[in-house]
DNA sequence: CGGCAGTTTGACATTTTTCAACTCCTGTGG
DNA sequence: CCACAGGAGTTGAAAAATGTCAAACTGCCG
């Protein structure tokens, strides 16, 4: 019997005051070609569980740190977890919000390095942590573990090109923060859809304005003003933790 | 017997009126436990020659275009490859120029995807060309390809990760071209000893300011009096195409 | 020698950051 | 129940920095 208890269920609990939860949606199909670790899908996690150690943490405990030596990798079961790069001067960089059946720490693929990313949890969340060592024995045993890791490899160096190429390419601001919500509605709404159309999408904005100048190198007050800029223009409408992007298209023309 | 006949000897062309060879040192030994598809330590990896193709490319080729379909890896066997990705007003950045041992097009390990960045190449190149569908069943016929393929999708992700944290957390022009500099020097002087030191390092720079500016973010303008300033100040020397960065922790303090 | 690619420098314009003040909302504790 | 503190968002004005445009200089190669 396979144990369930890292079950990736797609709930999540109520958004507290503190916004700062970015819905990636849960991959709606379990298919047998799953790429998620926490799926189960292949008889070869079978003993998935008896290795490393399962916990459970509280909203905003840091789970890594940067600079720290990379020795375990981490497994989101449930909940969300911010990516961050700091400076010395307190600047922030936020890289993605991870999800269920993530994986962290993946620098530890190579011996003796150091993390890059720091992460913390943004709600609470059922995290399992596996030594180095392990996770990479576990991978040569198992093929699909292999390949699984492989993917998620590749989707973390996706999102980081994406963020460095929003940063260096679009030299105005508005480019920026534009690009930055493109990408955020497009992950949120269609997880897999490559398809991009010109019709509104909505999504659950989650992220303070200090979060998205974060994520997109600007500061607050920079982003509060091409919010209402967005707005005025049509662009974008807001209610609640609800954003529309109503011309997607156009709005990436006219900044990207 | 083992075929050589993609070697990655250490030699490169002379360099070329046109710069733009940014030397990363090859590994020096060649370890068993070696992170290089190309170096052949492991003997799974005996009949790398029989699939794919092997093609020699001259100068400025483009081999991979962003946005086209990703359906194969290239082996870079000799020679320099600048990675960059575009926008549509003809601003460029230069994520990083790779060399003999490196994969590209690693986006293609998720199926029905497309290249994230166009490769080019610098120098007269050797290049092995892999099916999609060959190399994922290459990789999992052989542990040991997989491992080596996943170790340099990190490599990718972390240089990755670098490029967005200079462009985000680096506000001051300054910053990213010093950090620019500080990561280029010590790629090339030391491949893998991560000790800081404050010894000078010199380096072979062989990117021209407008490459300078596209890793950095930065116009072409900007980094000419950037380096003029860093030279002042002592921080530089340059004699040809020989830069020395004389107080490297110095500099890091100061400006990054 | 001419031409080209790369570099340097100046003046200027534009943009974003910075600093500061103010509002709104929520959760807390008296 | 109310007052208050603190986080988030908004807006303005001024400052600082880089981008832009333009022109001249350098060294190399044919």
């Amino acid at each position: 019997m396979i144990d369930l208890s890292w079950g990736c269920a797609g709930y999540f609990p109520p958004s507290s005051r503190r916004p700062a939860i970015f819905p990636r949606s849960v991959p709606k199909t379990s298919t047998p070609e799953s790429q998620y670790l926490c799926t189960f899908s292949s008889t070869a996690l079978r003993d998935f569980h008896s290795i490393g150690i399962s916990r459970h943490y509280e909203a905003h405990e840091t789970l890594l740190r940067e600079g720290l030596p990379a020795n375990h990798f981490l497994i989101i079961c449930s909940g969300r977890v911010k990516l961050t790069a700091a400076s010395t001067e307190g600047r922030l960089l936020l890289l993605r919000v991870a999800g269920p059946g993530d994986i962290l720490g993946l620098s530890a693929l190579h011996e003796h390095t150091l993390y890059r990313l720091t992460s913390e949890t943004l709600a609470p969340c059922t995290i399992k942590s596996i030594p180095r060592a392990d996770f990479v024995r576990f991978m040569e045993n198992h093929t699909d573990v292999s390949r699984i890791t492989a993917l998620a490899l590749a989707r973390e160096y996706q999102n980081a090109v994406l963020t460095a190429r929003r940063l260096a390419l679009y030299s105005s601001a508005a480019g920026k923060l534009a690009s930055t919500l493109l990408d955020l509605a497009r992950a949120d709404e269609y997880d897999s859809a490559p398809a991009h159309t010109n019709l509104p999408i909505s999504f659950l904005m989650q992220l303070t304005h200090e979060d998205l100048g974060s994520m997109a190198g600007l500061t607050r007050e920079t982003v509060s003003r091409l919010l209402t800029r967005f707005r005025h223009e049509g662009y974008v409408l807001q209610i609640h933790d609800r954003m529309t992007l109503n011309h997607p298209l156009q709005m990436e023309t006219r900044y990207c």
